[in-house]
Parts: C-alpha cells; sequence; structure tokens
DNA sequence: ATTATCTATAGATCTATAGATAATGC
DNA sequence: ATTATCTATAGATCTATAGATAATGC
C-alpha cells in the first residue's frame, strides 16, 4: 500500500499488509512458535521481509513487538467483557451473558492463523515492560469474576474460585490448540456449556 | 559433598547440594520465570554459584540443562503410568488406575519448589533436541489414552477425543498455578474427580 | 595424578543507531 | 522535502573452549 519510500531490497510484500503488519505476523509466529528470547530481531525482520534496521522505523523494540500483538489480542475480549457487565449488553440474563463472553473468547483463541494464546504463556511477560497487558488482562478477569457472581448468586469477592475454574477452562483451548493443532468448530459452545455447568447454571433453569 | 578439586570463588555451596543438582535447581527457576531463550548461561552459573564456563563440566549446553529438567520431571509419571498399564498395578480396577495416575500427575505438578510444568509449554521444546522429551510424554499419553479407553469401556482408537480433554485438565493445573501461586492441597483429588466424571465413570459404578 | 573449579578470551550473534539512498510529493 | 527503506557498524552480550590453578588422593 504505502507507495512512498526506498522499495524493499527483495521486492515489495506480497501480502499486501503493511509493513508494520508485515512485523506484526512474522514476529506473532516466531514468538509462538520459537519463543520470545529465542527470535532476534534480525529473525523477525527477515520473515517480515525487510532489512533488521527497519524494524525499528515501526517499533522501538523486540518488546514493543510483543506488547502490541498482546495487547491487539485481549482488547476485543475486554471489551466485549465491559459492554457485558456495564454497557449495553448488560440487560441480558447473566446466563447468556457468561455463554457470549466465553464462546466469544475461545472462538478468539480457536480461530487465527497462529495460536497467538500461545502468547500469554511466554515467562517473559513477567518483565515489567508488559505491566499493560497485565493491566488489561486482570479487567478481564475482574468481568469474568462479576459475571460468575450474578450467574452464581453469590458476592463478587466469593467467585474467585469458580471465575478461576471458568477462566482457566477457557485457557486451556490454547494448550489444547498446541497439542492438537486444530480443535473443532464448535469447541466455543462446548466450552461455554461446560463453563456454564461448572458455575451451577444447570441447576437454576 | 565434592571434597575434589578446586573450591568455588564464591565460598562452597550453602545448598547442601551437588554442583549439577545447583545448576538444575536455578536453571529451573530461571527457565520457568524468564523464559529458556532469555536465560544466558551465565545467569544460570552466578545463580548456581559458580563459573559460566564450570557449568560446561557438567553439562555440553544450555539445551542439555533444559532436557535434562524435562526427563526428570516427565519420568515419574512414565513410570507409573507403564505400571499400570501393563505392570504389578494392572490388575486393579480402571477406574482406581486412571484416578491414581490423575492424582500423581497433578501431584507432582502442584508440589514442588519451582512450576516446572511451565517447563511444557516452552515454545523453544520445538527444537528437535528436544525430542527424547516428547517421545517420553507421548508414552506417558498413550497411558492415558489405554486407561481412559478402559474406563469408558471403548477401543483405545476411539478415546482420544475423551483422552485428550483428561490430559489437557491435568495440564491445566500448571497454568492455574502460575495465575494463583499456590494452589489448594486438595487439587489432585479435585482434579482426579472431575477426570472421572468426564470420562463418565459415574455413569457406572 | 586427578578433579573441580577458575580466569581469560575468541568468535558468534544480537541490538540499536548513524547515515546513505531510492522512491514519491510539491 | 518527505518518507521508507537500505547498508554498515559500534558496542553489548553470549557461547564455548583453552589453559591455569587449588584442592585431595596416592
Amino acid at each position: 500500500m504505502p507507495r512512498l519510500g526506498r522499495p524493499r531490497a527483495k521486492g515489495p510484500s506480497t501480502s499486501g499488509l503493511t509493513t508494520e503488519q508485515d512485523i506484526l505476523r512474522a514476529a506473532a509466529q516466531l514468538f509462538c512458535e520459537v519463543g520470545y528470547g529465542s527470535t532476534s530481531t534480525y529473525a523477525i525482520a527477515q520473515a517480515a521481509g525487510i532489512s533488521q534496521a527497519t524494524m525499528y522505523h515501526y517499533f522501538p523494540g523486540k518488546h514493543a513487538i510483543l506488547l502490541a500483538l498482546l495487547m491487539d489480542t485481549v482488547q476485543p475480549s475486554v471489551e466485549l467483557a465491559t459492554s457485558l457487565v456495564t454497557g449495553a449488553g448488560a440487560d441480558d440474563p447473566p446466563q447468556a451473558r457468561l455463554r457470549r463472553l466465553c464462546e466469544y473468547d475461545v472462538r478468539l483463541l480457536v480461530e487465527g492463523e497462529h495460536n497467538l494464546g500461545s502468547l500469554y504463556l511466554l515467562p517473559e511477560l513477567g518483565d515489567e515492560r508488559f505491566a499493560p497487558f497485565h493491566a488489561e488482562r486482570e479487567r478481564l478477569y475482574a468481568a469474568y469474576r462479576d459475571l460468575v457472581a450474578d450467574v452464581a448468586g453469590v458476592d463478587p469477592g466469593g467467585a474467585d474460585a469458580l471465575a478461576s475454574l471458568v477462566f482457566g477452562l477457557v485457557e486451556s483451548v490454547i494448550l489444547r490448540r498446541r497439542r492438537e493443532g486444530e480443535l473443532a468448530a464448535d469447541t466455543p459452545e462446548f466450552i461455554a456449556d461446560a463453563a456454564l455447568r461448572l458455575v451451577g447454571a444447570g441447576r437454576r433453569d
């Protein structure tokens, strides 16, 4: 798309994406399959079809690429979650809202070219530079806790154990996708069902 | 323990462990908390209280340390699993055997100073040098599949979907331990219960 | 003599920056 | 003139090895 600037030495992008997107996509694949610390900026640039130095035109460093990927991945979930708790969707019955959130999250984890959820498992996320991501993730978790509390009919404070189980159930598709490569198309519904059973919704309607 | 050889520059090991064990322990912590590619041999050596070069007296490289950790971690599970399928323990009813295996594995994942199961999640395990570990893990999975098939009363071939769910359930404690720091003491029984319910043992006895 | 450690270092790799260059836009 | 890219490279770091050294064992 960009007609400006010196052309790439190895020919223009074949992907039709922005250079920034080429970088993000290449990094996503490498971080997921090789690891963060084991992926050099050189490897990312090569996979993106640019020189290593060009990366720095778009990102101040490797960490910024990972942070961008993390934020992009978690953001849609957080948006839906907050709308379900406080926004336009908050009028539906709690079970329907918890189901929607679970299905949506699992779908994001199951679809997508790379297993982006793997990024959540990188040990390097402990670095303080990824704190903004953890804050977003915390917001997502809080929404789960509120919804679970609503469904189970308990205080938000008393829902932590249950909410953690549900969160873990959703997260578990990351590991299953890793192990099995591709997951069945009905996985989102399947997991959402299981989540509602966990919370005991079945005993109530 | 070793009285021989030049003494360490920074004083003798305070842990009472072998130098090899000091290395393994330091590496385990760093690999789990910082990542494999992001941990230098220098950092490992420093945490172990030795010079970087001394590491090579015990291991031919960083990969060999991780491989040793992986094998040590998976080995006890494989041993119990094979004994439950073909060995001395194979006479007990299948449900009891599956329960024992789940509880045992979860206990190993829940206890232990570091969250060693995290090592299973490192993207770097795709490297061919860790193939021996994957082979062992495959043996463990095969045992789960056979036991699950036995409990569910189906062919081993038809038990794959169920076995994968059970395996995932056990694995999920790795993520929960990460998130929550420490898990309740009854987690092994809790997970084993859930596993048996998943396989449908409840409908049978 | 044997062993476990050390110090020193060569060579590889990696990150980040400086500065040049090949396009378009005005 | 502006932009996106490039090439080149300094400096940091990292891995792996060579060779020295400080203990014990014989």
